[in-house]
DNA sequence: GGGGTTCCTGTTATAGTATAACGTTCGCAG
DNA sequence: CTGCGAACGTTATACTATAACAGGAACCCC
């Protein structure tokens, strides 16, 4: 799976890949890759967007599943602190990784009109923040970097 | 008021200086900066840190107002609509803002300890977001920038 | 093989965050 | 004085997230 952003690209392999990709770093890291975190991140990918829990929820029950909130949430926190999804703070809500593997911070693009979500580079970036926060004496655990606007098939139509 | 983030300053200057831009500000742009919405900004600025709307709310029922959410939502609307306040993403939470009047796409340092937050220098911070989303034809309206970690109390206190 | 431990999942209940919708008042422009 | 828009009061409800406890599978260790 490429970075492409907001652009085409060949879906169900991109979702293969990560899948493999997730299950290849679980085995390596003795992490499991259950089911039901598999599911999820499936679910994530398919829909290559940010979705609310509540929304996977009913992903889950539509398909016969008599989920409850709490097992999204664990199946989301684990994706997310292994770094197989993130959480977009801006929406409540969560999205697959787009480099999953790959060690970064990573920042968004959010389209305020269509909800899509993409990542941006972010090296610059991350390194801007590292730099102020040490200006202040600040010990850097963690950056939260979203960008809204318009996504360039919203500004188009706009 | 100066930028200090987590240092000491002259706390009751801090507030009444930042009130008054505040008035100034809504005067010189016709808006309205009614007793309610100054009582907010008000609170914000004694507690100087980030609150929920839920525990403004408990400011002004504890003052005897018979206040409900949508009165405190509405005020955290105009203060943060108008840049007199801000919201912090990770936290569900508002602060006022430590640079009134001018203009700056405000980036924050959050203690995970204490849950003080400051704000950092974000001019280089912004630039490599512009840079980033224009590379990727997004077009920007907002920045988020949330540091998570540790501030200088709680990093020499562990 | 029993006993302990850890991790994952199921289930019920509840806490915490935010907004919809409607009505009233008040100031002001026409 | 009438119509309009902005602010505010009030009720109800939607949406997001977690606490707390129980059951079961895998594993380790003796």
């Amino acid at each position: 799976m490429d970075t492409l952003g907001f652009a085409r690209h060949d879906h169900d392999a991109c979702i293969a890949q990560a899948l493999a990709t997730a299950e290849e770093s679980c085995a390596a890291q003795a992490l499991q890759f259950t089911p039901q975190r598999r599911r999820m991140l499936e679910i994530l990918l398919q829909e290559h967007r940010a979705m609310g829990a509540y929304e996977l929820l009913d992903v889950l029950r539509a398909e016969g599943q008599g989920a409850q909130p709490p097992t999204v949430y664990r199946a989301l926190d684990f994706l997310v602190a292994h770094g197989f999804a993130h959480k977009i703070e801006r929406l409540n809500a969560f999205v697959a990784c787009a480099h999953p593997g790959e060690r970064h911070a990573p920042a968004f693009l959010v389209c305020r009109s269509c909800k899509a979500v993409a990542e941006m580079p972010s090296r610059r970036i991350a390194e801007a923040v590292r730099e102020a926060s040490a200006g202040l004496a600040f010990v850097l655990d963690r950056i939260v970097v979203e960008a809204e606007g318009l996504c360039p098939r919203c500004a188009e139509a706009a």
